[in-house]
This record gives C-alpha cells, structure tokens and sequence, in this order.
DNA sequence: CTCCTTTATGCGCATAAGCGCATATCCGGG
DNA sequence: CCCGGATATGCGCTTATGCGCATAAAGGAG
C-alpha cells in the first residue's frame, strides 16, 4: 500500500500538515489551517485523507478533533515519512 | 522540489520502473515496457516525467534510449527514493 | 433548549493526469 | 535512398483530484 501513501504525500497542503505534526505533538484542525493558510473544509478534507491512509489518527477532545502521527506506521513506511519530511524541511531551510 | 519527485513517485508504472532501475544497470524503454507491461507511449511518456523531475537521466544508444538512476541526486532525495524502493520491495514480499 | 465553536460533508466546477491511437523522429542496415 | 526497429509526441477522451460554498453534525456553555 505504498502507493496510496505517496500519493497522499504528494500534495501541499498534506505535506505540510504531515511537516507539523512530525513533531509528535497532537494538533487540532483549527490549529493546522490557521498556521498553514487552508480554509476549513480543505484542511479537514485532507487530514481525512491521511486518516484513510492510516499515516494519522484522530481523537475526539470535546469540539475538537486532535491529529497525530500513527505511531503504529509500518517500519519501511515510517522510514518514507521520515525520510520525506526531511527533505521537505532541507528544502524550506534553503529556501529562507 | 520534493512535491514534483512525489508525485513523479506516486504513479504504479513509474514507481515500477524505478524499481527496476534501481538496481543500478541502465535499462531501455523497451525493456521496461516488456518487463512492466506497458504500451509504448505510455512507457515513453513515464519515462520522460521521471526525467524531468530529474529522478533518471538518459543516453542514446544507436535506436535505444537507456536510462538510469541520476547518480547526482541530492542526498535528501536519493533517501527518499531509497526508503520508497525498499517500501515497494517489501510490499512485494508480502504479496507474494 | 438555544447559541456558538469546531469539524465534516454534499454538491458542482475547473483543472490535472493518464491512456490509446496515430504519426513523427531518430538511427543503423542494406 | 529506403526500410524497419525504437522512441517521442500531438490529439482527443475519460477519470481523478482539489477547491469553494453552503449546510449538517457534534459538543460545550448559558
């Protein structure tokens, strides 16, 4: 199923939340479009799409819905997340 | 320019031909089609997005067109493809 | 029960992506 | 010069994807 994960990978505004929230920390969708830019049925449209990939879980915490990594994630596609997000981090690095 | 090397990445006949190709040989397209069971011009098509993204470089070779992992890639880059190549390597264990 | 905040979703639209078919191009051989 | 194998590309079609807008649903506060 790595192919599904790539192409969930391969969008910006989902990369971008996957970038956040590769700090461990668990963030709420409210959170996630205001730092990123998204309106909010975009950004909850995408943080369904990495649900369904199982590379994020979600947790019911009031009215908020807090996302985080799956720390379940298969080792070989752990090792593509971690792998991606640094090269997407290299990337900013440069670009700033 | 990580989004660009995803979505390059996210698409099964690519992803095939990476595969392939990183065993480190030069192959050509022929080859690739035969092996992956592609229709020419899409090969040939496939073949030119994993050029453009800069993934493969190519050489002519009288008729053939040979192609093979560029060997400068960026080490950020060249983790990515790698941890994704050995995704895809034990997704096919599995299935098998 | 009502209101407000947060999140999800139905809908229609615009664009992107992949495909096959036919054709062009490149190259070596005769 | 002509032919045949290998590769690239123009074209039109079909489907997938992302978006905004409006609305629904969930949950706390008063």
């Amino acid at each position: 199923m790595i192919l599904p994960i790539l192409s969930a990978l391969a969008e910006p505004t989902r990369l971008n939340a996957l970038r956040i929230l590769s700090d461990g920390e668990e963030h709420c969708v409210c959170e996630l479009m205001a730092v990123i830019g998204a309106t909010q049925s975009r950004m909850s449209r995408h943080m369904q799409v990495l649900k369904q990939t199982g590379l994020v879980i979600d947790r019911r915490d009031a009215q908020w819905v807090r996302y985080r990594l799956n720390p379940e994630l298969p080792k070989d596609i752990a090792a593509v997340l971690d792998a991606v997000v640094r090269a997407a981090r290299t990337e900013e690095r440069k670009a700033a």
